[in-house]
DNA sequence: TTGAAAGCGCTAACAC
DNA sequence: GTGTTAGCGCTTTCAA
């Protein structure tokens, strides 16, 4: 039997062929392929004349059984439960990544890991070397998969700093902490005196480090009220997360949240509230998706460079490949405040 | 030189070693890994012992080498331009495709493709047997991709029902049309008689579909006025859509929007123009996406799958791959429209 | 600078 | 049923 039904086109030339042609030695013709630089110019034209005419490609399968690389890298999306990403997210950081490796021979595998099921399969495939380095994204802060990957001794990089640092796991991340800053900053400017944030989950850095930028902001400063409600990053939260801030003080005037989403329900609940959005309360959000220009009225929000950190990540990955053992700093890029019109 | 830098754990053990281990041979212990049915219900206990003990797992390369198979399935992004997903998009599909694709020992590749060298990178992979299969996705109409690489002879399947359909090529697709006329129908069932509607870009089946299933829902029917207006998707070009749309017909009391960025560009205009929604004119938009539901009001939009569409599609992949010659209809999965507070 | 040759780990055809 | 064996296409010493 030919394999389950594969009916593949004809076979694709061989080295040995591509040598035939060439009148060179299989040794000589992989040099030329692998660029080495020890072959005469002239044979060097000469092959590469072979290779042309007969449309050689090097054969992956080949190639990886004997040099142990599989040329291949694994981007796992771990999310933990149906949490969706908010929409430039995952578009933009593959095609980030999509576009850094396609400098290289490397592929990209990409597989979604929320259960724990499919985090044990992403560690199979690790440990039994079927990929040659692992990008992580939206990690929670207590996932032991990138230590795990790590400490079977492969190459790995996460996006979004880890809340203990891993050693030896570089991470790429937005400065999260500047950005609320910023954010939190340009309420006070405008004169707000009474500045809420609705937090991200606490147990995921942009959590924490967005909760520093707002403490950060104010620190220091006298007369201002500050309150701090949890959030889950989703808009239904937001909107729960807003009720109560009203509630605790109605006299609260700016509304820093940590996602989009939330800050898309804080406009509503303000809305049920009947209070104003800016005048009354000014509201500035994260992340800059398309939630953002389309609420009523348009969020202010940040932006993160969502596809230089797939550019980034890749990099990192790439680093980490090649040398194993160069100690890498994590990537942290700048964030941008845009004003619109809900502060 | 042992590579560029790999420090790969210890080598795993093979085929070879299991066989000693059981005190078989290679051949049997590769019957056994292979599930061969033709082992004796001892010697596969032995195998399996065998196995276990070691901890052995097939070398995916080797393995590849001589069955022609690469056991790998690329998903190709094959966006235009800056076009970027609404949420649940990309996400969902990959989710789905991921999900279907974990029962089986397929490995999911992703590109991005974009410009004419991706697309041409792509071609390649397929062509030099990359890959065992093809999913294309986000395709516009006279796209040449899938009609090439079927040519060279690759399964492939298209998210989206192709302009003109390609043979051998089955997809998987929402039903645009009946959603288009759930949607029109739910208009027209609640008075309105002055329809219109802002079309996605003609060269796109789900564009060219919405618009059918608009016609289709006001097909026969007297006293309705009918306004289409040509959009390209984004929430901009929705926004100068329906400006023009009032300029031609002020009194046009509904809008059906073929995705929901155009829903909110268009929400964007009739406040603009004082109109209040759903009062004076209701609005529909399609995708049911993130944006959706933090609109105000609130868009009532029409809802696709998205993550079956992905398990569809890796389905109708898998089975091309394995019985390439037998013919695969195509996966229409129903939609359902969402009302909300915009119509 | 080049050629020869030894495998990499596995499957599949064939023989027993 | 099971063992034997011939490659799959390539890289990489080792000699020349």
């Amino acid at each position: 039997m030919p394999g389950p039904g594969r009916a593949r086109a004809a076979r694709r030339p061989t080295l040995e062929q591509v040598a035939a042609e060439a009148g060179v030695s299989r040794g000589t013709v992989s040099r030329v392929v692998n660029g080495s630089l020890e072959v005469s110019a002239k044979t060097l034209r000469l092959v590469q004349d072979a290779i042309d005419k007969l449309g050689y490609v090097p054969n992956q399968a080949a190639r990886s059984l004997v040099t142990r690389r599989t040329d291949t890298v694994l981007l796992v999306v771990s999310e933990s439960e149906a949490r969706v990403f908010t929409e430039p997210f995952l578009g933009g950081l593959v095609r980030g990544l999509s576009q850094e490796l396609a400098t290289t021979p490397l592929q990209l595998n990409l597989m979604m890991a929320s259960t724990a099921r499919q985090h044990e399969r992403v560690e199979q495939l690790v440990r039994h070397g079927h990929v040659d380095g692992v990008a992580l994204i939206s990690l929670h802060g207590d996932d032991p998969l990138p230590r795990n990957l790590a400490a079977a001794g492969a190459p790995v990089v996460v996006n979004g700093r880890p809340v203990i640092e891993i050693p030896g796991v570089p991470y790429v991340d937005a400065d999260n902490l500047a950005g609320a800053r910023a954010a939190t900053e340009y309420l006070y400017r405008q004169g707000r005196r009474r500045i809420a944030t609705i937090t991200g989950p606490q147990d995921m850095c942009a959590g924490i480090d967005r909760l520093a930028g707002f403490r950060a902001a104010l620190k220091g400063r006298r007369g201002v009220t500050r309150l701090v409600a949890q959030g889950d990053f989703g808009q239904a939260d937001g909107e729960r997360a807003m009720r109560e801030l009203l509630a605790e003080d109605p006299r609260l005037d700016a509304v820093f949240a940590a996602s989009d989403l939330m800050a898309a329900g804080a406009l509503r609940a303000l809305r049920a509230a009947g209070r104003g959005v800016p005048d009354d309360v000014a509201v500035v959000g994260f992340d800059d998706s398309d939630v953002a220009r389309n609420t009523d009225p348009a969020l202010t929000s940040v932006r993160q460079p969502v596809q230089q950190m797939g550019r980034e990540l890749a990099r990192l990955l790439i680093s980490r490949i090649s040398r194993p053992d160069q100690e890498l700093a994590p990537v942290i890029l700048p964030t941008e405040l845009l004003c619109r019109e809900s502060a």
